[in-house]
DNA sequence: CGGTATCCAATGTGATACTG
DNA sequence: CAGTATCACATTGGATACCG
């Protein structure tokens, strides 16, 4: 008799979900570079990122900003100097993302070195 | 004297690109999903495929699986039966992918739980 | 059963110019 | 400096019909 397969377990679940959310708020071109930049240099300004990024455009460098900073991933603070500059930094959640990705980049790392194998045989 | 900060040390670049190389296989509204599904319930046909992902397009879930399968995730296997019957299952570069999706749904549950509160306050 | 073909709307990304 | 406004273009996801 076949086993009924209609539903995942509730923690089975839960961590797909969990997946999902994680792939939500990290969406988009740059936002992972974004992150990995502010957690090993610290705060950055606008100007910072732009340069770092070589040729983003600075509405599509704004919008992931905007988007981080919705998902309480990352800070915006106006320093009040003339002009003023703004300061992006990574909030205690963003911080928190990076044991996970490390995992993830390991998995990425091995997985290139399994694909490129393939390819040499 | 500020600290030159024109480029990542060389573990934290091949980090980044593991993340983004991740991010990119996985990318599309349902890949996480199908992948999730195989590793816990095994091998899976077309049509349990599309009941499961209830009013997913045909044609979606065909990219989502060429994609996949492409990237040597999930291996395609036609059974000569009459009518023709396809089974996906996971190759062994698509179960390595549980350690770190764990990770990450581990975070995204945390990181669900801390928005929620951050609401209620 | 396991797809493909066609058409469509929404979204994402980018180049460029401009503003307070 | 830190963005916004506008236009253009490619990609994504979906609805529907059809095919071997």
């Amino acid at each position: 008799m076949r086993k009924d397969h209609k539903q995942l377990s509730d923690h089975c679940q839960q961590c797909i979900t969990g997946v999902m959310d994680a792939q939500d708020v990290l969406s988009g071109k740059w936002k992972i570079q974004i992150i990995s930049v502010l957690y090993y240099e610290g705060k950055q300004r606008f100007m910072d990122l732009t340069r770092r990024f070589e040729g983003i455009a600075p509405k599509v460098l704004s919008k992931e900003l905007k988007d981080l900073e919705l998902n309480h991933l990352v800070t915006r603070t106006v320093l009040e100097t003339t002009p003023v500059m703004v300061e992006y930094d990574l909030t205690p959640e963003g911080k928190s993302l990076n044991a996970p990705l490390e995992a993830l980049g390991a998995w990425g790392i091995s997985y290139r070195k399994s694909i490129m194998k393939k390819n040499t045989d």
